[in-house]
DNA sequence: ATCGCTGTATTATGGCAGTGATGCAGTATG
DNA sequence: CATACTGCATCACTGCCATAATACAGCGAT
């Protein structure tokens, strides 16, 4: 399940969500418009507003309506400790199942680095 | 990206691939039927045809038409290859990306197991 | 008030993936 | 040949995704 084979709502969720978990837009600042992010992706505005959706929903961005929408207070640790428990509880457990069938070690993996 | 929110055809595919692998279905042996599989897996037949036709592409099975599906010579060893392959490709670096990301560290994960 | 930006709602359309019901074709067995 | 099993092809239905063309509503600066 590779990212390219996503739906294209969802890797515009994704980009949002490594970006505010790296800071590039941090607590207060204004996201992107709709257009104007749909422009920057290459995506319809329409697309990027069902992506900004799912924020607002659950409290990570506040929405000014005609100025823009902004990352919440709090939303980075939110965002982090909702990602740390998806990662554990879902995409954990089949990797390490994975390797286990593959007898796949960890020594292995950890030299490849960036 | 849960196993439970996968195409049905995606989810059989998974669960003969395993049985190949552990040696549930050794090589020479007669694959369930695809009608007796839609049973036994709750699904349609048609679903099942799909989920098996993906292993005829990649040589993994061979086909006896009126007869039945055999998991074909070496099917083991190159069907866990091709996992090896697209677990270090494509699986673990997003995985390495996210616990980068979000600083988690293997000593986490590495405790409740089975 | 006007202009230019913001997000949002409406409706419609095309494409594609997943699933399903039915019937046909090949093979072994009697 | 008859039967009963195999895989496989065709057609159709459904829902999701993405896009489009508008139009509307809120805010700020000139």
């Amino acid at each position: 399940m590779n990212n390219a084979s996503k739906p294209v709502y969802l890797k515009l969720r994704d980009i949002i969500s490594e970006s505010i978990l790296d800071g590039e837009y941090a607590e207060g600042d204004m996201l992107p418009s709709v257009r104007a992010f749909a422009v920057e992706q290459g995506a319809n505005p329409l697309t990027v507003a069902k992506a900004y959706q799912g924020f607002q929903e659950d409290g990570l961005v506040t929405v000014k309506r005609g100025v823009g929408m902004f990352v919440a207070s709090g939303a980075k640790a939110k965002l982090r400790d909702a990602q740390r428990a998806d990662f554990i509880k879902n995409v954990w457990p089949p990797v390490e199942r994975q390797m286990k069938r593959l007898n796949i070690k960890l020594d292995e993996l950890l030299e490849n680095n960036s």
